[in-house]
RNA sequence: GGUCCCAUCGUCUAGAGGCCUAGGACGGAGCCCUCUCAAGGCUUAAACACGGGUUCGAAUCCCGUUGGGACCGCCA
C-alpha cells in the first residue's frame, strides 16, 4: 500500500519552526517510502475556524514550505471547501444514534466549566443533553440552534503510537465532544478524521500536543467504520526555558530565517536533527535525509531549539556552497543595503573571500560592503593605530609598484608585498594591516592580496592615496 | 486540579543488560597555524535526576519519588 502523509496547518499565522519540523518529518517519511515504491506528501489547510483563518497566513505557510523545499504531491486542500462532507458525517451520526443534539449555549457551558474548576471537579461536559430524543428537524441549513455532540462510548481506547508506544485512555475521562457547532460549522476532531480517512492518509505524523486528541479521533474512525491510520506523535520543540517554543524565545517564523540570511538547507538539516538522529552524523544532504529517515530513530523527549547550532550549520553550508549559487542569493541582501550589483565573475570572486568568514548572508553582505561603497569610512581606533606617519612612504612605494604592474594577479601583488617587507625589514603584518584599513576601513577582511585583486588597481590606488592624505592631515 | 507524555554533558544526541573508564556534535576553555578575522588541526572541562527492586552484571528492564512538558473549548 502506498504511504500517504500529510501536513495540516491552520492558517492563523506564519509557518513556524515547530510546524516546519512536522512538515519536514512528514515529507521525509513520504519521500523515503516513495523511493521504496510509493509515497505521497499531502498539504491540507485546516481553515474551519472562519474567524481566525486568513488568506495571508495560507500564503505565508505555502511560501515557507516552498522556501524549505518541502514540495507537496497533492493539495493544498482546504477544509473550508469541504463543509458539506463533514456535515453529512455529523448528521449520519445523528441518524445512527451515535451523536445527539446539544442545546446548551456556549455561555452556559463556560459558566459550568468555571464552577467545576472552582470546586476542583474535572471541567467536563456533564452530558445533560445526551438523552435528548433524536427529534426533527434534521435540517442542514445552518443556524440550527443546537450543536451536535458525539456520544463517547464506555471502554478503553488504545492509541498504538509509532513513537510513544501503546497509550491507553479511559473513555470515561473524555467528554462528549462537539462535532458540529450550532452555526453549522464542523469542528477540528470531526474534520481531521473525515479528511484523513477520505484522503486515505496512512500515517498521521504530528506534534505530541495532539496525543490527547487521538483517542477521540480513534472513536470517530471506529464509529464511521473507517480503517485506522498509524499514528506517530513527535515530541515538542521547546525554547531555552524549556517551555513550548514561542515568539518570546526569538524568531520562530521560518521566513524570518530567510530574512536573517540563513540557507534553507541549513534550517532543514538543523530541524531534522532536532528529535531525530542517525548515529553520530550531523551533516545530511536532502537526499541522505530521505534515504536515512525513519520513525524508529525519532526520540521521545522534547528538545530545546538551539540557535547556536543552527548558525554553525548555516556557516557550514555557506562554506560548502558554490560561490556562483551564493551570488544569486546574496544580491537581494546587497540591494537592501542600497547596492546595485550584478552576478558576475567579480561578485563570485568577492564571495569566495567571505564564505569562510560569514555566518549568514546578512553578515556576508555587511562584510562585503567596502567593495561596493563609493567612499569608505575608517574605524576610529583602527585608523589611529595603523594609519601612522611612517606608513606614508610605504604607501607611496606600494602605489608606484602597483601602478607599474601589468596584471593585478594574486601572485604579483604578493611579490610586491614581499619585496617591500624584505627591503624594509618588516613583518608582513606591519604592512598588511595598515593597507587593510586603507582599503576597507576596518581591521577585518579577507586576505589583503585578494582584496586588492578584487578591488582593482584604480580603486586600490585611489584609496591608498586617500589614506596618505589622511595621515598627512592628522600630523 | 484531572488525564497523558517525557527524563544521558549547558544544548542536540549515540547507547536495544556486559563492547561504557558513557561516544559524537554545537557552545566554552587552551594550544597550533596565521597579514586581520575566520576557517582548519590538536587538546580539554562537562552528563546517565533520585530511591528501591530484577539480574552474576543496569545508563539500558520494573516500581516509586522528584522534576519538566502537553492537553483538558461550539480553537486547531
Amino acid at each position: 500500500m502506498e504511504v500517504r502523509t500529510r501536513f495540516a496547518p491552520s492558517p492563523t499565522g506564519y509557518l513556524h519552526i515547530g510546524g516546519a519540523r512536522t512538515a519536514l518529518f512528514n515529507y521525509l517519511f513520504a519521500k523515503h517510502h516513495s523511493a521504496l515504491g510509493g509515497g505521497k506528501f499531502i498539504l491540507r489547510i485546516e481553515d474551519t475556524d472562519v474567524a481566525r483563518s486568513t488568506e495571508d497566513s495560507t500564503q505565508a505557510i505555502l511560501d515557507g514550505m516552498q522556501w524549505l523545499g518541502l514540495n507537496w504531491d497533492e493539495g493544498p486542500y482546504f477544509q473550508s471547501k469541504r463543509f458539506e462532507l463533514y456535515k453529512g458525517h455529523a448528521y449520519k451520526f445523528l441518524e445512527m444514534g451515535k451523536a445527539y443534539k446539544c442545546f446548551c449555549t456556549p455561555e452556559e457551558l463556560e459558566k459550568r466549566r468555571e464552577e467545576a474548576l472552582k470546586q476542583g471537579r474535572p471541567p467536563k461536559y456533564d452530558g445533560r443533553c445526551r438523552n435528548n430524543p433524536p427529534s426533527p428537524p434534521l435540517t442542514k441549513g445552518g443556524k440550527e440552534g443546537f450543536a451536535i455532540r458525539f456520544k463517547v462510548p464506555h471502554g478503553i481506547t488504545l492509541v498504538k503510537d509509532l513513537i510513544k508506544g501503546n497509550v491507553a485512555f479511559n473513555n470515561d475521562e473524555i467528554e462528549d465532544l462537539v462535532i458540529l457547532r450550532s452555526d453549522g460549522t464542523p469542528t477540528y476532531n470531526l474534520c481531521v478524521v473525515v479528511d484523513d480517512a477520505t484522503m486515505e492518509i496512512t500515517h498521521v505524523i504530528r506534534g505530541d500536543d495532539h496525543l490527547n486528541n487521538t483517542p477521540k479521533q480513534i472513536m470517530l474512525y471506529e464509529a464511521f467504520g473507517y480503517p485506522l491510520p498509524q499514528f506517530a506523535h513527535l515530541p515538542m520543540i521547546l525554547g531555552s526555558d524549556k517551555t513550548r517554543l514561542s515568539k518570546r524565545h526569538g524568531a520562530t517564523s521560518v521566513m524570518s530565517y530567510k530574512e536573517m540570511g540563513y540557507l534553507p538547507h541549513a534550517l532543514v538539516n538543523y530541524l531534522a536533527r532536532l528529535g531525530w538522529s542517525y548515529g553520530d552524523q550531523e551533516i545530511f544532504s536532502i537526499h541522505e535525509l530521505i534515504e536515512k529517515f525513519s520513525l524508529e530513530n525519532v526520540g521521545k523527549s522534547s528538545g530545546v531549539f538551539n540557535p547556536e547550532k543552527l548558525i554553525w550549520l548555516n556557516q557550514h553550508y555557506l562554506k560548502e556552497a558554490k560561490p556562483e549559487e551564493l551570488s544569486l542569493l546574496l544580491i537581494p541582501f546587497l540591494e537592501t543595503k542600497g547596492y546595485k550589483v550584478s552576478a558576475d565573475k567579480r561578485l563570485v570572486n568577492i564571495i569566495k573571500g567571505f564564505q569562510e568568514r560569514s555566518k549568514t548572508l546578512v553578515e556576508m553582505a555587511g562584510a562585503a560592503e567596502f567593495y561596493f561603497k563609493e567612499d569608505i569610512q575608517y574605524e576610529e581606533d583602527a585608523a589611529k593605530k595603523f594609519l601612522t606617519p611612517d606608513m606614508a612612504t610605504i604607501f607611496e612605494i606600494l602605489i608606484s609598484r602597483l601602478n607599474s604592474l601589468q596584471a593585478l594577479t594574486h601572485e604579483a601583488i604578493e611579490a610586491i608585498f614581499n619585496d617591500i617587507i624584505n627591503e624594509k625589514g618588516l613583518k608582513l603584518g606591519k604592512v598588511a594591516q595598515p593597507v587593510r584599513i586603507a582599503l576597507t576601513g576596518g581591521k577585518v577582511s579577507p586576505g589583503i592580496f585578494e582584496v586588492i585583486e578584487n578591488l582593482g588597481k584604480e580603486t586600490t590606488i585611489k584609496r591608498i592615496k586617500k589614506a596618505i592624505e589622511f595621515i598627512k592631515s592628522r600630523n
